[in-house]
DNA sequence: GAGTGAATGTTGTACCCCCCAACATATACC
DNA sequence: GGTATATGTTGGGGGGTACAACATTCACTC
């Protein structure tokens, strides 16, 4: 784990500069060089490496304009993919993503009914034999679940709007796919992924909150790396109580914020169906009326004491903002943002900027996918 | 900052070997061989460095009772030092700590008035001058401040009680001694000194809440690591919003634990004198009168709630609590404990278990020491 | 009390990794 | 075409750890 040998070096190395490679695209190697801090011969001797291993390509360098010999360009190979999956209570989709972060391909399964967790992880595994075969090189599959997860070993805990409790999810995908599975609460990738590629770049310590139809779900990243607690449930500021409110949330639980900032509700306010929830934002914007503002600013309010007790306690950089929270946030962010500055203390609440997600659609396969790709980054030589 | 090269190895490694040292007390050179995982050789070799530095010496071995030849014990030098300083607002107590982290020495300033950090800090100064000489090796200064402190340059941003609104402490404290200075948030120090120390030992995710006369102080440790947020604000569980209540903090907010639950009301119930804080836990442990208990389930309701809040944000293995915290826990455990139980969501709440400190009056020297040895244990070869 | 086995310190060698310096190469600019 | 600039390439050097062989010390046994 921790480095204490020259092996442990070299593995660090790579993983540097494959990491660098994951997060900032095509580079030159004098820019690898620079970012790593490693010399240039070093640096050429790790990308070599990495060629060797069939992680990158080395490609004439584009003309720089600049004086100098021109450095070659190292790209990421995209036929080294993960398969990410999201599993929800209407479809299964699952993708194709290259190493450079681009989805290759996407498979959507819908279904009349909930499928269990036995069902998901079946259909799943008969779409990956399909998508596996052909020169793609595949590493592993990163699952992004909308509920708790149990990271040491896959296993969703609580996965209330799938009615999926103590299910064993990776174990029986790897076993009936052969490849490697990590599984993770969808919020928690969410905020990986915004800040690997969206709204958060470079953000060591930011919130990602998403609203969806079933709810709100939670990721924290804190000094620079994913915040998951003991057993990986952490984040889960939906259910943080913001009111002595009777009103209950999916999990039964009074006050919470996911019980008083509701989708449901919106749609209901501005005269749309559940099935309609694509043109709330549009609708919910151009309507000014006192009735609409009331109820969003009621819920607003809600929103911003969840966020301001979450920033007391984390003090991160950025909170993200996701769903149907991001059409909130834009109806009006100053009541937003001054609502958060009221309710926290007074340094934290300085420091805090409140921004909508940028992702948006390819969110959670990538955040899936860096899940999948997480060990191969982290030990590129092993592969 | 990361490891790159094979200077950085060997700076890591002596930091394994002094901080095992440090975390584990006196050890066998093949113990230390064990626990950082390097070989016999290296590990000598490491010592060897380590005694060089004089951090370190080596003692005959103890009659181990076992066959083989007898590993020579390494320990901490205790005539290598760090000043713990923590000012409150009746007092400033300094004290001298050794790497082995026994107090050798404790002085204790009292003022009629609240000081000004400026007055703190020439105090300080004057304190330290006597402290310093000596055959002692003074590494460093660490203070333990009641109140937000901006960890990246050590400026006091507020402190409420003692009234020390953005002002720097720091460097005016380096200036007059000559010393390196760390300054960091009482609980945040409290949280680390459990989990090195005492009730959170070896545990990477724990939660400090501490009860005082002035408030209610939250410290984080998450992964393994004191979690600071973007500036070093985080963990102010204090100021979270339990309930709709008007009843506002020490910082203006209402509803918040620092509000609904405090010492000044547990007095008052047990008629007690706020100078007579000491008698709390007896007293309170001993009324077993209906009034009595209606208040502090009252407070304890409270306190479980924000303990809920709080776990769902970070699922914690451990929730450690002091001061009058620890006295309400001992009062009625199983309510709290169910409190928090029902109001946290299943699997992160099936995980936590809430204690008391274990540290008492050493939990601040000890924790702002080990601030102030931060730096030596990550680099002790820079000593 | 001498012998045996076990556990550990010590020493010298081998290997790995990174850095550096010198040289080679490729481009821009004049 | 020459010069300056930037970067790849190569060989040597230094630092660090692992390993194997040897040395040391203790407990146990006969």
């Amino acid at each position: 784990m921790v480095q204490g040998t020259s092996e442990d070096v070299r593995r660090l190395n790579l993983s540097t500069i494959l990491t660098s490679l994951y997060l900032n695209g095509p580079s030159s190697r004098s820019q690898l060089s620079a970012r790593s801090g490693r010399n240039r011969s070093t640096v050429g001797s790790l990308v070599a490496d990495l060629v060797a291993l069939g992680l990158v390509d080395e490609q004439d360098p584009a003309p720089s304009g600049m004086a100098g010999r021109p450095s070659p360009i190292v790209s990421l190979r995209p036929d080294v993919a993960a398969i990410a999956v999201n599993p929800e209570i209407d479809v299964l989709t699952i993708s194709v993503v290259g190493l450079d972060s681009r989805i290759i391909q996407t498979i959507k399964h819908s279904y009349s009914e909930i499928p269990s967790a036995d069902e998901a992880i079946s259909i799943t595994a008969a779409v990956i034999q399909g998508l596996v075969s052909g020169p793609r090189r595949v590493v592993g599959v990163g699952v992004a679940v909308p509920g708790q997860v149990r990271s040491q070993d896959g296993v969703v805990t609580h996965a209330p709007h799938l009615h999926w409790i103590d299910v064993p999810f990776a174990a029986p995908l790897s076993e009936l796919t052969g490849l490697p599975v990590a599984v993770a609460n969808d919020a928690s990738l969410g905020a990986r992924a915004e800040r690997a590629f969206g709204a958060g770049r470079g953000v060591d310590n930011l919130l990602y909150l998403n609203g969806g139809a079933s709810g709100i779900g939670g990721g924290i990243v804190a000094g620079g790396t994913s915040l998951l607690g003991s057993h990986g449930y952490a984040g889960e500021l939906g259910h943080v109580r913001v009111s002595d409110s009777t009103v209950r949330d999916s999990a039964g639980m009074p006050g919470t914020l996911e019980a008083l900032v509701t989708r449901a509700q919106l749609l209901e306010t501005v005269g749309l169906g559940c099935s309609e929830a694509d043109l709330l934002e549009e609708r919910l914007l151009a309507d000014r009326s006192d009735a609409t503002a009331a109820v969003v600013h009621q819920q607003l309010y809600r929103l911003g004491l969840g966020l301001a007790n979450a920033v007391n306690l984390l003090n991160p950089e950025l909170v993200v903002l996701g769903g149907f929270l991001a059409t909130l946030l834009r109806y009006d962010a100053d009541f937003l943002n001054a609502t958060v500055h009221e309710a926290a203390l007074g340094p934290s609440a300085a420091d805090v900027k409140l921004v909508a997600s940028e992702l948006g659609p390819r969110l959670l396969p990538t955040g899936a996918a860096q899940l999948a790709f997480e060990p191969l980054l982290n030990d590129p030589a092993s592969y």
